[in-house]
DNA sequence: AAGCCGCTTCGATTCCGGTTGAATCCCGGA
DNA sequence: TCCGGGATTCAACCGGAATCGAAGCGGCTT
């Protein structure tokens, strides 16, 4: 009884400390758009939840305090940002615990272009979501390149598929080279962690997509449709 | 910037509304505690929290009609236990996040004692931990049954192990078949998902290993130390 | 140099939610 | 049928935290 009772107190105030900082509206909603694994600045945060300047520097105080956010200032700006892999990773399985009650129809036009856009492909803070981050998920695993069926994890096969495209995956460090992230449009798991990371990179960079707006959502080029074809045969209808 | 704003207005206020949940210290205590996997009745938990009963069903009330607990009602005894795998999960990555920053250590001998029964062994939801569980999973690693470095899942040698221990594997369910969990006394993944869960219950059930107390901690038999030589070449050093 | 702009600090206000004891309900046992 | 004990409801209290505007600070622009 006694001898757990500090430790469990500690482990437990800990847990609700951590909990508190997203238990409040606007911080969820901070920590929801920084999900997009970009830099914003105070004001662009204050603006887009819909709050006061000053109430929103204090809670990017807490965030930064609890460790949920890393900032950066340059001159007058403040940016802040998601503190690393783990911490979106806590977000999105939250998030995704959520998505299940709150099943959100459109009601306007606009409304539903802007969420079919981001629906059809988007950034999951460092990898790549909606049908795109689906549709690669489900191409690596046909291909034998991916395995789902028994965990998640590369063959040995995509080791060398990776290689062969020319995208680094460094293996050093101690985040998992391919992790399940569950995507909230689709329900399905797509790839996350460093080979998620790096394929979404090398897919900016070689163009395959390119950021729409300033949102999150990303849309396949033309030159990405061919690629995803040539690679991994993608139909691009997959991505409609 | 408006079309998004309900959309994200309704997944903010629901993910605040999941944090709200865990960020008061009686409901983590609850939570942290439920994690054994078993069912508590609503006294044990409020003595174990140290709260008034009145208290305690309060917040057995908002746990339950937030979707973490589910409730079995037993003649005048009120039964709870986490709703799911996935509940459990998230309070596990919770739990982990804190730990790095909770370094304690033991002040008394009962302490000590405690503290060091639940690092050799212990059940984490429906699997095992502490090095019993970091044991297993090394042991599953170094002989090709279970695939860590380009991921987490299972080998076909892995499949073909379980099978062989008479261990049956549920493939149905949309649950993965192998999950990382990350432990918080060794800070190392061990095997969690369908296979995590069985390989634990077919331990308990063998008698490989038996519960001590009413806690989490577990204590391995003679029985399981041959048994987890033969299978798996564990030394029995790697457990104490 | 002057002014603007982004951010922060401060104080005042308001409100939400955790806690408790007393009263009540309900089940099981005598 | 009556009691004991586990669990819940209720009303009251209290503390903490979210919010905002005003004022202040510091960098950038013109």
């Amino acid at each position: 009884m006694l001898e757990g009772m500090t430790t469990k107190d500690s482990r437990a105030a800990g847990l609700a400390r951590l909990a508190a900082l997203a238990a409040d509206e606007t911080r969820a909603a901070c920590l929801l758009a920084l999900l997009d694994g970009r830099a914003w600045t105070a004001g662009e945060l204050a603006r887009h939840c819909g709050v006061a300047a000053s109430t929103l520097s204090e809670h990017l105080g807490k965030l930064v305090a609890g460790g949920l956010l890393a900032e950066e200032r340059q001159g007058r700006h403040r940016y802040v940002r998601l503190a690393d892999a783990r911490v979106a990773h806590l977000v999105e399985d939250l998030a995704a615990q959520v998505a299940p009650g709150a099943a959100e129809r459109p009601r306007t036009l606009r409304q539903a272009g802007a969420g079919s856009a981001m629906a059809r492909g988007r950034t999951c803070y460092d990898h790549l979501a909606g049908r795109l981050g689906i549709a690669l998920t489900d191409a690596l695993t046909a291909r034998g390149l991916l395995r789902q069926d028994t965990g998640f994890a590369l063959t040995d096969a995509g080791l060398r598929w990776f290689g062969a495209a020319g995208i680094d995956l460094d293996r050093r460090g101690r985040r998992p080279l391919a992790r399940a992230c569950l995507d909230w449009t689709e329900r399905r798991p797509h790839l996350a962690g460093v080979a998620g990371a790096a394929l979404c990179r090398h897919a900016l960079r070689a163009r395959w997509c390119v950021r729409i707006g300033s949102e999150r959502a990303v849309k396949v080029t033309e030159t990405g449709e061919r690629a995803l074809y040539d690679l991994l045969g993608i139909e691009s209808e997959a991505l409609r």
